[in-house]
DNA sequence: CCGCTGACTGCGG
DNA sequence: ACCGCAGCCAGCG
């Protein structure tokens, strides 16, 4: 991976401020690439220690092997699912 | 080089 | 709401 890439990622993600959340594609276009996949790439490898939980898919679901904790961690802070999706058009930074 | 696989997305049927 | 498909970038066999 380029290092300049995963820290324009990283960057993007750790501005998300509490109780908002950006997808995948936004991460990707605010950090200047084109591709979302990218993004959960970078995120799986180098985001442990960043607030990854603000980061999901533009339909407001999640991944399944990471359902229950990311949307423990946002219920935490404000923002309700509604079963497995969460109202983008609520949550999402800038909107 | 080819094909498959993901923390993805938008479009069409 | 459901499904498939094409694009997407990088890593692995």
């Amino acid at each position: 991976m380029d290092e300049e890439t995963v820290e324009q990622v990283r960057a993007v993600v750790a501005a998300i401020p509490p109780g908002r959340v950006l997808a995948y594609g936004d991460v990707a276009e605010l950090a200047g690439l084109r591709s979302a996949r990218l993004v959960g790439r970078i995120l799986a490898e180098d985001g442990a220690d960043l607030p990854w939980h603000r980061v999901l898919r533009s339909n407001g679901t999640v991944a399944d092997h990471l359902r229950h904790r990311q949307l423990e961690l946002l219920r935490a802070e404000g923002v309700l699912a509604d079963g497995a999706r969460v109202d983008m058009r609520t949550y999402r930074w800038g909107g």
